[in-house]
Order: structure tokens, then C-alpha cells, then sequence
DNA sequence: GATAGTACATAGAATACTTATGCATAGGTA
DNA sequence: TACCTATGCATAAGTATTCTATGTACTATC
């Protein structure tokens, strides 16, 4: 994978291995507890964020259980596994490699060119 | 367009205005600076370049026009508009807001969760 | 004349994300 | 009773970005 690898995913598969990583949560709440910590900026929608719990549990980075909840729903959760922690650290490297290349190019200033 | 606007659009835009922004380039020459700039990081293809400068220069982000430079090929090059150095600071703004959200939700201590 | 570098360009495939929709349960209200 | 909202999971179709591959053409070098 070139480029921005896991990059060019967006933001969604770290957010929810960050949010994993903390205790297992069902895909509503995921999508609620993203927008809660982010002031409403992160806005995961269902048909992006169900798709993705599945391939990230069918990569291995997560598994399911159903779990009836008295009255309410039953719900889906999901929990991170040992494959998913490390690649929640990788794609912490990755975001802030992503990050600081990114602002290096888009705050150096003009002066310090090298002839060529 | 919602959720993370500009960001979907990855680094290429962003990046090619902040080079446009010092001086007017060629495609092949935004390339390789984009490089060296990031010590080998961003590594723009022809295929998303040459056509991503197609596109905003229709958008009328950019302007360009061909110079012939004597013995070698001819270049396109392409330089930023007013309408262009508006969508830079706005998209900085964005970048600076996305990262600050995503660092948010990525570092914040389990412990600091407000019940509820 | 074969290879590598410069320089622009497009077509087709893969993937992420959006929009829209569907099913199902529960609670409020008019 | 009927309607709306919230909860909760899920998929289908469309859009946009990016990747891979390829093509053309000129120059220099071995």
C-alpha cells in the first residue's frame, strides 16, 4: 500500500480502535460517544460505520457478540483484539508521521528553500 | 459536503496550493519538490497529479499556460489564483480543526470521560 | 539502438465515503 | 388508533479520490 496508506482510510478505523481500546461498545454507541468527545465534529454515519466493523472484525482486529439487554435492543458489541492493539499503535506512528510531514511542508517558510 | 470536507480529498490539494502559493511550477516539478520537501514522504503519482491539477484549475483554483524553455520539452505551469489562496487558508483552517479533533479523541485519558 | 530521465496525459480498477432505504422495538403524544 | 422520534443493525447505489498501468514524445548517455 503506497502513499498515506492507512491515511487515504480516514479517520474512522482509528477512531473506533481508539474507542475499542477503552472497553467494548455496540456501533451505536460508538457512532454517539465520537460525537460526545469531539463537540459533534466527528459525524460517523451507519452506512459507513457498520461496513467497517465488519471488515475490521473480519481482518481480525475485532470481535463481536450479541448481548440481550432486558428491555431494550439487542445490541452488537464489539471488542479489540490483540492484532487490533497493535495496529491501533501503527496507525498512531502513522498519523503523526502523516501529520508532521504534512504541516512541515505547509509551514516552512519560503526562505529556507535550498538552491537547485 | 459533509463530515470532513477537505480532508476526504486527502494532502494532494492542500499541498499543491501551499507549493503554487511561492511561485508557479510544472507538474513534474510539483512532484519532486513535493518529495524533497518531505524527505521522500509524499510521493505524488502522475495519475492522481496530472488530473487533480485538471480539476482545479477548472475550478478555477489555478490558472496555468505552456512556456517553452529551449532546448527541452515544453511545461505547463500552473499558478494560483486569488480564488485559490482563499480555498489554501480556508483548507488550512479545516487541516488545523481535523487534527486538533482527531488528536483529541486519540489522546485524551480513559479517566477524563464524563459519566452519562 | 537500448536505456533512463524528463514531461504531460488518460483509462480502468480499487476503495472510502455519502445518501437513501429497510427492518424492528419502544416510548410519547395527539 | 395513528404518528413521530429514538434506538439499533444492516445493505444498496452512487460519488469522489486514489492507485495501477499504459501511452506519447524529446533528450542524453552508454
Amino acid at each position: 500500500m503506497p502513499l498515506q496508506d492507512q491515511i487515504r482510510k480516514g479517520s474512522t478505523e482509528i477512531l473506533i480502535l481508539k474507542l475499542l481500546a477503552e472497553e467494548p461498545m455496540y456501533g451505536y454507541q460508538i457512532s454517539h460517544e465520537l460525537q460526545r468527545r469531539s463537540g459533534g465534529y466527528f459525524e460517523m454515519k451507519e452506512g459507513l460505520l457498520y461496513p467497517t466493523l465488519h471488515r475490521m472484525a473480519h481482518d481480525g482486529l475485532l470481535k463481536s457478540e450479541w448481548r440481550e439487554a432486558g428491555t431494550a435492543r439487542r445490541r452488537k458489541y464489539y471488542a479489540i483484539t490483540e492484532k487490533g492493539h497493535r495496529a491501533l499503535s501503527e496507525q498512531i506512528k502513522e498519523w503523526h508521521t502523516f501529520i508532521g510531514n504534512l504541516l512541515q511542508v505547509l509551514d516552512v517558510p519560503a526562505g529556507a528553500k535550498t538552491p537547485g
